[in-house]
DNA sequence: ACTTGACGCGAACAGTGTTCGCCATTAAAA
DNA sequence: TTTTAATGGCGAACACTGTTCGCGTCAAGT
C-alpha cells in the first residue's frame, strides 16, 4: 500500500509536511553551523528554526529552551577535544598539551566559551575529559583533592581566557574588516588611550605601556597557564614525590 | 532671584517638570542601586529610568548607549577597592591582599563581574588599580614584562570566579529560597548526579566525587589564587632575587 | 518679550524567548 | 476499514529588550 507511487499532489503533500524531520541532533547541527559562521548572538530560536525552514516554536517539542539548546551545542563542540592515555612519567607535560588542546577546539568554535562560563558542564564529552585530567594527574602523583580543585580552576582559566578572545571576534564581526587589519587598529586605538595618560596620576602603567601592549593573546594565555601549572607541581613535590624521585 | 520662594503654583510646576533633574551621576547611581537590589539582568534602560520616574528615551542624552552605562557603573564599584602603600619587603602579601580585596568587592555587589570579562578597562578606578597592583610588583622585584603580564591574568581570574559565583547568586534569586538552603539543595542535585554516574566510564571522576565536592568558593578561589602567586614568585627568584637575596 | 536650543519623553521599530491553540498526520484501537 | 488518540509542526501572540524619531515644553540669552 504505502509502497506504490504517490501521486504527484499527495508527493507535493509530503514534501511539505514530512514528519520527523526535526530532531535533537538537526537542532543542534544547525545551531552549531550558525554559531561557527555568525557568532553566538546569532543563535536564536528564530534563526535556527528558520535554518531548518520552520518557526521557533517547533524547536520545543525537542528541546526543553535556548539554554538546553546551547548547553547541547556545548557539549557537541566539546566532543572535538582529543585525551590521551596517561604516561606518568610525563603527566605535566601530557596535562598541558590537554589544556592547550582545549583551548584550540575553543578558539576554532568563536565564543562557545562563554555557554561553558554560565553552566556546570554535566555533558557526556564534559564528563569525559574532566575524567581524563582527572586520570592524568592522578597517574602523576597528584593528590586527589589537589586534583579535583585543580579540573575547576584549569575549566574556568580556559573558559574565561576564550571568551575573553572571542570579545575580539565579535567587535570585528561587527565591524566589516578582516581580522588581522581590525586588532591591529583596535589596539592601536588602546595603547594611544594609555600614551594620552597622565604620568602623574598612573605613573607604574604609562612606564610600562611596552610591556602591556607587547604580549598576544597565545603568550598571555600560555603565560597563565604555566603560572597555574608551576603551582600545581610545586604541590606534588611537596606532597612527596611519587614520580622521579 | 533665584533666592525667594517660589509661588505655590510655580512649585507645583517645578515639581511636576524640574529640568536636569537627571544626570551620568544620577543614572550611574540608580543602575548601580538596581544592581545590588536585583541583579544585572534587571538594569535595563527601562528599569533605570523607571526608577528615576522617567521614560527610557531620556537617559541617551547622558549615556550613550547601555554598554557604556554598564561600563561606567563598573568603574563606581570599582572605586570600593582599596590599594595599599608599597612595602617592597612584603610585596608578595600586599598583591594577594589586593587580590582578595578586589575578590570582595566583586562579590559585594552581584554579578557585575560580568562587564568586567566582557570589556577591556577604561575607567580612572580600574587604571588606578592596575597601577597600583604594577607599583607592588615592581617594588617587590619582579620583572617589567612578568609584572605586566600578571595584572592581565590576575584581573581575568578575579573577575572569571566572580562572575562563576554570580550565576548561584542568579539562580537562587530565579527561585525563591535563601542561599544557604538553595545552595545545599543545588549541590545536593550535582552530587546526587556525579553518583548517578556509571563508574565504568568515568572511573576516575567517581571515585573523587567527595574530593570535587568538598570544597567551597572561597577555597576553590584561593587554591587557584596561590598557584597563580607561587608561579609568580618563581619568576622573580629565575630572574634574580632583588628582595632577601 | 521673543527667539533659540536643548532636554524630556511618548510612541514606535525590530529584535528576543516562550506559550497557546489549532491543524494535519500518523499510530493505535475497535 | 473506520474511528479515535496523540503527537509533531507551526502561526500568532505576549511580554520583554535596546534604540531612534519627533514633538512639545521649559530655561536661558538677546
Amino acid at each position: 500500500m504505502t509502497d506504490i507511487p504517490a501521486p504527484p499532489w499527495r508527493k507535493t503533500r509530503r514534501a511539505s509536511a514530512p514528519r520527523a524531520v526535526l530532531s535533537r541532533d538537526l537542532i543542534v547541527a544547525a545551531g552549531l553551523r550558525i554559531l561557527d559562521a555568525e557568532g553566538l548572538d546569532a543563535v536564536s530560536m528564530r534563526r535556527v528554526a528558520q535554518e531548518l525552514g520552520t518557526g521557533p516554536a517547533s524547536l520545543y517539542a525537542h528541546v526543553e529552551n535556548k539554554e538546553e539548546l546551547l548547553d547541547l551545542i556545548y557539549d557537541e563542540v566539546m566532543g572535538e577535544i582529543q585525551v590521551p592515555e596517561p604516561e606518568p612519567e610525563r603527566w605535566l607535560e601530557q596535562l598541558r598539551e590537554m589544556i592547550m588542546e582545549a583551548s584550540r577546539v575553543f578558539r576554532a568554535h568563536a565564543d562557545i566559551a562563554k555557554v561553558g562560563l554560565a553552566t556546570i558542564p554535566t555533558g557526556p564529552n564534559a564528563l569525559r575529559i574532566a575524567d581524563a585530567q582527572l586520570a592524568v594527574m592522578l597517574a602523576g602523583g597528584v593528590p586527589p583533592k589537589v586534583a579535583a580543585l585543580m579540573i575547576d580552576r584549569l575549566g574556568l582559566y580556559v573558559c574565561s581566557d576564550a571568551y575573553e578572545g572571542s570579545l575580539y571576534l565579535n567587535r570585528q564581526r561587527a565591524g566589516g574588516s578582516d581580522l588581522e587589519s581590525f586588532l591591529g587598529e583596535f589596539f592601536g586605538q588602546i595603547e594611544e588611550f594609555y600614551r594620552s595618560l597622565p604620568a602623574d596620576r598612573f605613573p607604574h602603567l604609562v612606564a610600562q605601556i611596552d610591556n602591556l601592549m607587547e604580549a598576544g593573546g597565545a603568550e598571555r594565555f600560555e603565560f597563565g597557564l604555566d603560572l597555574l601549572l608551576r603551582g600545581l607541581a610545586s604541590h606534588v613535590e611537596a606532597a612527596g614525590p611519587t614520580t622521579k624521585g
